[in-house]
This record gives C-alpha cells, sequence and structure tokens, in this order.
RNA sequence: GGUGCGGUAGUUCAGUUUGGUUAGAAUGCCGGCCUGUCACGCCGGAGGUCGAGGGUUCGAGCCCCUUCCGCACCGCCA
C-alpha cells in the first residue's frame, strides 16, 4: 500500500498514529542534526521531520512510514499546521532532476517556461484549485440539467465546413481525395435537428474550434455548454438557465445572484454602457449631451453626429498631466477617438477645455445632464453615435479599473435582450446576422422581416438573449427559426443563393419539412465561465493543456510538419 | 494584417537614456555550519552564444537594419 492518507488529511485528532504517506518533496529545510520536509500532492502539505539530514531533492517522488506527532511550534498558515509525521522509513518511489521553476503556492517562473513544462505547472496548487473549480461547475451543471430531463447527446466533430463566420479548422479526408471535413465552431445544426428528432431537452459539454486570432480569453478549441429546448419560448429559457448558474453560483463559489436577475435591452446596454456587455458593478453610465452643446459655435461639436458624457466620482482633482496622459490613452488606435473633453467640477469652482465656447451655466447643465456632482470629473467624446458610445463604453471600464471599481469577487450578472436580427455592412452592402442565421424574428417584427425595404429590416428584433457578467459575455443564444420557408427567407435576406442554401444547409432546411418543433437555447462559454467564477480574466489557467498566443502548444510543439507520405495519402502538397 | 511592451545566469529581473576595465542582484543549485524550521539562518562556490543574423565603430548587452520568439490589445471571432 502506497499510502493511508493523502497529504492534505492528517489533524490533531491524529497523533499517535502509524501512517504510511506518498507524495512530491516540495521543500527540503536542513537544521542540521533535524530535516524538516514539505510532502505535497493534491490534497495538500504536511510537514516530515527526519534525523540528520535528508538525501532528497525537490519534486522527488517519496513514500514515508511513521508516527503523526503534535508540532512543537505549529503553522496556522497549513490546515495540517499542527501536526508532523516523525520518519521511521524512507523510499524513494522516483528522483527528480532540479524543476526549471520553483513548484509551489507562487512561482517563480514566467508563463513561457511554465508553459514548456505544463506537467509541472498543474501540481502547482493554484492552478489545481482551478481544475477543482472547473470540475465542481461541470458537475453542478450536469446535475442540474440532469434534474430538468435534460439528456447529454454527443454530436460528431467531423463535419461540414459552412464559411459563414469563423474560419472552421479543416481535416483532409483520405479515402475521399480532395474532400475535407470541418471541426464544429458549435453544435448548432445538430441540436437543432435533435429537436426535430424530438429529444426535446438536450446539452452537451462539448469542444468546439474556430480558427480565429487568440485573446487572454479566447483559444482555437474552447469548451461550451450547448443547450437546446423544444416548445419554448424566450421566458422559459432565461428561466431554465438563469436557474442553472443560480446553483453554480451557489454551490460552487457560495454566492447568491439576485432572483430574478435584470434584464437590459440591446439598445439600452449600447445607450447607456456603450457595450452590448456592459459591467453593471459600477455606475458611471454614459449620457448624451448632443442637444445641449450643439450649435454654440465649438465646431469638434457641432459637427458631431453624437456627443457623449461619463461623470467621473471624485476625480475633479486630476492634474492637468493626468488628464493629458488619459487624453493620449484615448487617441491610441486601439480606442480611436480624436480629442477628449473634460470638466472639473472642484470645490473652488468648475473649469473644463471647452471654457471659451461655452458660458459658465452651460458647463454646469453639460455637467448635470452627465449626473455628476461636486468633486467629480466629466469626459466627453464625440463622433459617430455607435462608435462613440463605444468608445466612451471603453473609457468607463478603463476608469472603472482606475478606480478599482471592477472586484473580481463581485458578481453582476445580467440578461442582454431584444437583439437586432441583423446587421448592414457598408463595406460589402449587405445584411449579416447578429446572433446566427437561425435566430428567428420575433413574431411582432415579422412583417419587417418580409419587407424588401433596408429600413424595415434593419428594426426587425430577434428573441435572442446574452448572459452577461462583469462585462463579459459568457453565453447568448435564441429562439430558432424552425420553418423552412422562413429558413430559406433568411438566407435569402443575407444575400445567400438558393444553390449555396441547398449545398451549405440543404440537411436542415429539408429536415425543418419533417415536423420540426418550436425551439430554442442557448450555449456557455464554459472556460469563461470558469475563469469569471474563479475570478480571473485569462481562461489559460482553466484548460489544463492550453495554446499560446500564436495557437500552438509549446509543450508537445504543435501544429507541426507531417511527413511526405502522410501528405501523400492525404492527397495534399504544400505550397513552395 | 496592425499597435504596444518584452527577450541579459536554471529562474525573475537591473544594466540600454549618454557605447569604454572583469556584465550585476535576488532566488534556485552545489559544499560547509546549525535541534523547531515553515520566504529558516549564517559562510563559501559554481553558473552568461546578453534571442539570432548582419552592419556602424578603435571598441556594441547598449546605436542601426533584418529576423525569430513571448505577452497584451485592435482588426477578426455569424
Amino acid at each position: 500500500m502506497y499510502r493511508t492518507h493523502t497529504c492534505g488529511e492528517l489533524r490533531i485528532s491524529d497523533v499517535g498514529s502509524q501512517v504510511t504517506l506518498s507524495g512530491w518533496v516540495q521543500k527540503v529545510r536542513s537544521l542540521g542534526s533535524m530535516t524538516f520536509v514539505d510532502l505535497r500532492d493534491r490534497y495538500g502539505i504536511t510537514q516530515l521531520v527526519f534525523d540528520g539530514t535528508a538525501d532528497l531533492g525537490r519534486e522527488y517522488v517519496i513514500q514515508i512510514k511513521g508516527t503523526v506527532m503534535e508540532r512543537e511550534s505549529k503553522n496556522p498558515k497549513l490546515p495540517t499546521g499542527d501536526i508532523e509525521i516523525k520518519v521511521a522509513e524512507t523510499k524513494v518511489l522516483n528522483k527528480a532532476q532540479t524543476p526549471p521553476f520553483t513548484i509551489e503556492e507562487s512561482s517563480d517562473g514566467g508563463e513561457d517556461i511554465r508553459a514548456k513544462y505544463r506537467y509541472l505547472d498543474l501540481r502547482r496548487p493554484p492552478l489545481q484549485r482551478a481544475l477543482a473549480l472547473r470540475h465542481r461547475l461541470a458537475q453542478e451543471i450536469r446535475t442540474y440539467l440532469d434534474g430538468q430531463q435534460f439528456m447529454e447527446i454527443e454530436t460528431p466533430y467531423l463535419i461540414k465546413s459552412t464559411p459563414e463566420g469563423a474560419r472552421d479548422f479543416v481535416v483532409p479526408s483520405r479515402m475521399n481525395p480532395g474532400n475535407f471535413y470541418a471541426l464544429p465552431q458549435s453544435p448548432q445544426t445538430f441540436k437543432q435537428l435533435l429537436m426535430v428528432a424530438g429529444y426535446d431537452r438536450y446539452f452537451q459539454i462539448v469542444r468546439c474550434f474556430r480558427d480565429e486570432d487568440l485573446r487572454a480569453d479566447r483559444q482555437p478549441e474552447f469548451t461550451q455548454i450547448d443547450c437546446e429546448m423544444s416548445f419554448v419560448e424566450q421566458e422559459d429559457v432565461l428561466n431554465m438557465f438563469e436557474g442553472m448558474m443560480r446553483q453554480m453560483f451557489k454551490n460552487a463559489v457560495g454566492v447568491d445572484i439576485p432572483d430574478p436577475l435584470p434584464r437590459m435591452s440591446w439598445y439600452d446596454a449600447m445607450d447607456n454602457y456603450g457595450s452590448d456587455k456592459p459591467d453593471i458593478r459600477f455606475d458611471m453610465k454614459i449620457h448624451e449631451v448632443t442637444d445641449l452643446v450643439k450649435g454654440c459655435g465649438f465646431s469638434v461639436f457641432d459637427s458631431a453626429e453624437y456627443i457623449g458624457a461619463i461623470a467621473v466620482k471624485d476625480c475633479a482633482s486630476y492634474t492637468r498631466k493626468q488628464i493629458d496622459e488619459l487624453t493620449e490613452w484615448v487617441k491610441r488606435p486601439q480606442v480611436g477617438a480624436k480629442g477628449l473633453v473634460y470638466i472639473k467640477l472642484a470645490e473652488d469652482g468648475i473649469k473644463s477645455s471647452v471654457d471659451k465656447f461655452y458660458t459658465p451655466e452651460q458647463v454646469k447643465a453639460i455637467a448635470d445632464k452627465a449626473g455628476a456632482q461636486t468633486g467629480d470629473l466629466v469626459l466627453i467624446l464625440c463622433g459617430p453615435k455607435r462608435k462613440t458610445q463605444n468608445m466612451l463604453g471603453v473609457l468607463r471600464i478603463e476608469m472603472g479599473n482606475r478606480l478599482g471599481y471592477r472586484d473580481p469577487k463581485v458578481f453582476a450578472p445580467l440578461w442582454i435582450v431584444d437583439f437586432p436580427l441583423l446587421e448592414w455592412d457598408d463595406e460589402t452592402q449587405r445584411f449579416y446576422a447578429m446572433h446566427h442565421p437561425f435566430t428567428a424574428p420575433k413574431p411582432e417584427h415579422e412583417e419587417w422581416f418580409y419587407s424588401d425595404k433596408k429600413e424595415d429590416l434593419e428594426r426587425v428584433c430577434a428573441n435572442a438573449y446574452d448572459f452577461v457578467l462583469n462585462g463579459t459575455e459568457l453565453g447568448g443564444g435564441s429562439i430558432r427559426i424552425h420553418n423552412a420557408d422562413m429558413q430559406s427567407r433568411m438566407f435569402e435576406v443575407l444575400g445567400i443563393s438558393k444553390e449555396e442554401a441547398e449545398y451549405k444547409f440543404g440537411f436542415i432546411i429539408n429536415a425543418f419539412k419533417f415536423g420540426a418543433p418550436p425551439h430554442g437555447g442557448l450555449a456557455f462559454g464554459f472556460d469563461r465561465v470558469c475563469a469569471l467564477f474563479g475570478g480571473q480574466e485569462t481562461i489559460r489557467d482553466y484548460i489544463a493543456f492550453p495554446k499560446n498566443n500564436q495557437g500552438r502548444d509549446v509543450m508537445i510543439d504543435s501544429p507541426s510538419e507531417i511527413d511526405r507520405t502522410q501528405l501523400d495519402e492525404l492527397h495534399l502538397d504544400i505550397k513552395a
């Protein structure tokens, strides 16, 4: 027997017991005629005491037999800190090279080296806690959905490329020369076919693939909690998954979220927060001041379509230097503002960068409209409406960060609803589906959906919804089209020809002709859910073996070249 | 495709503004001392293609050009 206990379980009540422990040597502290060793496994750390020296190195795998003793000097930082094991017998199960970075609560290694030795980094408690949280959440999801009669059904990974949306990862077919599978960006069409097949409550915790550039919260392969229900309206879907989230928050992190969750229309989110995924942990809403400032001779404002402001609490004391720095910040290409106008509401008077164009009363009126009080700083941007709201939204988040308003331990979830169905793209002169082309228009907007006028199509809303937490979109879904004619109309609106629609989506249009029930659903980004529940912004720590910025796995060194023979079998040639 | 920051000891970094003797610190590692450590302490030691290539110069970690790699962001992600 390798062990009678784990390294995290012995307590003062075990004093006197004979035990056997196995684990990794984290640290050796030799005092000459006695030596302390921290023995680690995924359950914790237990201190061992040896007489004399112990010939052990970092990360040796050892097994020891000994007696549980009460410590002479206790360590309140450790759950096992009241006891130690007086070692009688040691067996080195495996030696280890000195690891390239320290494997402790916080490592001295940078991201690069830790990624290369991911299996060593994964030994560290923070990573083990992250994966444990992921496991806990997955269990909660399965328990909840199983209790609601959902069935987990697997769908294929080798499917068909549908070049609408993200780029597909593609797999050559040896048996079908010149043909390729695509890896799914999501099981969207399959789950809808399962609805047609009568599996009225489906879910799957499923890997999805998108060949797009990465970010801290984006990986080329990621996991979705994919769900679909039949005979439901938007209200049914929201209630069902609000319930799931509530249970996850309660049981995984011990947090009670509001019941019911707040809801906000997409239009309100854009107008008030400049984002379709507002962080509502803090206020600092965007206020339009166009009417107040236009036509007063300040040409920058006079020529702008939209002028908006945010009031930053207690920042009237900002110095010229700080304002200049903020101005530079908003002018960076990543934000893209032309300039920044400010109003300081200091105790000893109001001061702004546009004093020569406006009377003190006018400036005061602008500040009032922005919701500012004495002591606050008002920041104003102008330009095209949506773009400027967007920039104000980015500025709002930045100020929220600087002022410490974005505490990762505070959770403010909400639903964003009433999305536009379609988005016009000036460049390609066509409509794109804002969510995806299977989303149904709101029944009361169907008339506009069948209209040929651009203005009509632009104002069609969908029964689509996003679950947003702390400024991050964690999931989204919609009530789907379940009627073949309407689906064809959707492809027509999107400028997809009958032939193209038939070629790419014929199977689903066909299926809808055989008795498709009304249905809808949603999908959550599971990696992001885990990261946010854990209070992090980057999802990498919540994935056992993630890829780097370039989509590479630096540990196994993939992707990599393949043999000529393999290429030949696949009927492939590499362009010189 | 673009922007910013970075690459110097096993590791994390300083040194680059203003080129100049033998490139430093901390930590880790090795050796010695130490009976209550838990960021143990003290003494000693080893350890460097300064990411790579080219150029300027009497002389380059530092200046110039090219290139590779990492991180964050914009575009992109229906």
